[in-house]
DNA sequence: GTTCTGACA
DNA sequence: TGTCAGAA
């Protein structure tokens, strides 16, 4: 994971800042974390710690709802999309994995030159 | 002063 | 979804 995303994923913020940035209010945040549509850290004292990624998430679910999606619309939308991604994980690992094979075939080498058309991963 | 949970005139 | 209570 690179720096960046892992900034992302800093759990940091409290409710009242993430309400400020998202125009949303403690009432609806609460709520869209009981049906398990965003899910922040908690602080030692029980206080929920949002991070950047949290942000962006709470921003979908205004815009969703503002579509006229409900919770459990907007859940199969989260969901499916995490199911893409672990796709699209394995997807690369197969990649990586065909590509090392070619190599130790010796039908690649570390600078192939124009052979034939395999994107590296 | 801020946030948490539960409840509802 | 707003709002109030009682606690942390």
């Amino acid at each position: 994971m690179s720096e960046k995303e892992l900034r992302r994923s800093m759990a940091v913020l409290p409710i009242g800042t993430v309400m400020k940035l998202t125009s949303l209010t403690a009432r609806q945040i609460r709520y869209y974390e009981k049906n398990e549509l965003v899910f922040p850290n908690r602080s030692e004292g029980n206080r929920r710690l949002f991070s950047l990624n949290d942000i962006d998430r709470l921003l979908e679910i205004k815009d969703f709802l503002a579509d006229g999606l409900n919770i459990a619309d907007i859940k199969r939308v989260f969901k499916e999309r995490e199911q893409k991604l672990q796709n699209d994980l394995s997807d690369t690992q197969m990649r990586r994995l065909l590509r090392d094979e070619l190599l130790q075939t010796g039908r690649l080498s570390d600078d192939p030159g124009p052979v034939f058309p395999i994107k590296r991963v």
